[in-house]
DNA sequence: GGTTAAATTGGAAACGTTTCCATTTTGCGG
DNA sequence: CCGCAAAATGGAAACGTTTCCAATTTAACC
């Protein structure tokens, strides 16, 4: 009769699964029995209870499970920027894997901000999530994941290095920035180059201070001047970007080349070049770190770093899927992907100077 | 001693409502009462339980709470495509206004795919989601988002025109592409161009159908030859687009300006114009849709019709929230957005031909 | 101080599942 | 047909909240 008071009220009250079982004729555990394991369940009850689901329209209500169970279905992601096309295609991939298993996921966005970072954590603990992919703001914000993983919950992280615990490290999907920066470096020196600029976001976090780390290392192993290697540490912003590049081009002796992280960065250096009359090959190499439309389509085509960020995304939900299957035993608690130098046409030898 | 027993096991048992009560030496329904309304609780109540509940750290369950509220403080949001920038911007801005809210986004990915629709959907309402933002892969898959609607639960639509029901269309975000589009063609047939082709996915969805309305439009109100109008079809791959954009610019009378969308499809009509020679603006005008990274630094810079994917998302989720908060008499139910003309360096009259 | 209304409180029901446990049914060998 | 183990079943507890209701305390007024 409740029933009855909500439907007047306009309110579709939903099917339960004690409904199924009055259809049925059987106790609601049968039901569930039949409609989960199928394990101590007569033929007769599987079929009338199929027979009345699938009359009723039964849908079970995975949250009230949920409750029972300790598992929610559902895991958390969160980066620092959902629009960047490098984050984006990094959720898209992990989202792909984890539905394929059954798990939705919540997105968050962080913006860097600590404080946001941890009002989500606290919102995905509080929702019981079963688990976790960051890419943490800041390398060291680690508090938050040590309480979120006090709760028992498994945490992946993405191209990061957050300090691990008793010198078990988290669980990560980490790229070769190093050995990325090292071989476009190396390639740069190779073709005569002596003074390379590398425009990187700072070194607060771990793709940027590897990168810087494969620079420098390209360049002591060469066994040249290391006071060519030019360190700007840069915003991710455009405009900033471009006054900065402006600057670092009108010096005396300018570099001869530019590494460049992403698209702003990137698109930066490559306008502040074109206001200077410089062209690209011929008067400024340049290498953009990241595979974007951007450095495929320029003309000339620019010469890039590439690494996979469906592997990113797809190896970090696969992790992620290991811990919670509890079979943590076997497999590698972390995965390193390697970065590729794609040549295009952007890179040359220096003219003389 | 169940504690005890799942504290020897090393699993955190963790602190409840029940455990707040007792410390603080008032009943359960107390607790509740004083930390959610705050309402006929008197002063005391409110201040033991706020030290027993500090004290204990406690975190209430809110997916406990959701069985009985019959709310879960989650919206779904899918899209087909989560790595385009166009898509993602929208869905970074909607997550930024709902978390405000204090609901957490749930993204799908559908890949344009009805079945994954379908699947998500009905993972969406298993889940007792609040609501839903929707850009459907097609216009006419709405038995899904019917059914949904059935369920009680809002659902807004991403510029898409989805049928309504008994005439009262669905709430929506639409972008005013018909006008974008007819501007861009005026401006162009203004320059002097006669030839124009626009390269746009298919007629499938609202943006494309708005689109070839508006380019037609502009013709027609020119009063000059319709036939100069070439509405080219694409799906949304560069490499197909390049071949397609090939073809377009060999032909005996090519069009002497190319309106096309995005990133991909653009990019390809960029490199096929490289490929055979042509220079932009002076053998071909160009307009982008959609304003890229890629449009505005391309060098020449590419004139693009914008809108801001940042208000897309944002009216998104405002629709939803008041939806939510079941004060869907007042304010609009449908948003429609404009689109700007953004005029940079690669449209210039055509040579004489 | 007594009466009545209002505010506060504790206890229990309810949300929709799963899972435990005791009971009944079935299957099987003698 | 009996006895016994195994399988199947129904009923109820449990998950952690919120909310209803009845009972109690406080406030207010004369």
């Amino acid at each position: 009769m409740s029933n009855m008071r909500a439907r007047m009220a306009g309110i579709v009250s939903r099917t339960t699964i004690r409904d199924v079982a009055r259809t049925a004729g059987v106790s609601v555990g049968s039901v569930s029995r039949a409609l989960n394991g199928g394990k101590n369940v007569s033929a007769r009850v599987a079929r009338d209870v199929a027979a009345a689901a699938e009359k009723l329209g039964y849908q079970p209500d995975l949250q009230a499970r949920s409750l029972r169970t300790r598992t929610t279905g559902m895991v958390g992601c969160l980066v620092s920027d959902l629009a960047n096309p490098l984050y984006a295609s990094i959720v898209q991939a992990a989202e792909a894997r984890l539905r394929e298993a059954g798990l939705l996921m919540i997105v968050g966005n962080t913006a860097n901000d600590p404080a946001r970072e941890r009002a989500m954590v606290a919102a995905f603990r509080s929702r019981r999530l079963d688990g976790m992919l960051v890419a943490p703001g800041s390398d060291e914000n680690d508090r938050a994941w040590r309480e979120l993983a006090a709760g028992g919950a498994p945490v992946v992280i993405l191209d990061r290095d957050v300090p691990g615990e008793d010198d078990v490290p988290w669980p990560a999907v980490l790229v070769d920035h190093r050995e990325g920066a090292r071989t476009a470096t190396r390639y740069l020196i190779g073709l005569g180059h002596r003074r390379i600029a590398l425009l990187t976001p700072g070194a607060r976090m771990r793709p940027g201070r590897e990168r810087i780390a494969g620079f420098k290392a390209a360049f002591a192993e060469a066994d040249i001047d290391p006071a060519g290697a030019l360190v700007c540490l840069q915003e991710s912003s455009m405009d900033f970007a471009q006054g900065d590049a402006l600057e670092l081009l009108r010096r005396d002796r300018r570099p001869t080349a530019i590494i460049a992280l992403g698209t702003r960065i990137l698109a930066g250096a490559l306008r502040a070049a074109r206001d200077l009359g410089l062209s690209v090959p011929r008067d400024l190499s340049v290498i953009a770190i990241g595979d974007t439309d951007l450095a495929a389509v320029h003309s000339p085509a620019i010469t890039a770093l590439r690494w996979s960020l469906e592997d990113v995304g797809r190896a970090a939900a696969e992790l992620l899927l290991q811990r919670l299957r509890g079979t943590s035993g076997e497999g590698q608690s972390r995965a390193l992907l390697p970065v590729d130098l794609v040549l295009r046409e952007s890179c040359v030898p220096p003219t003389a100077t």
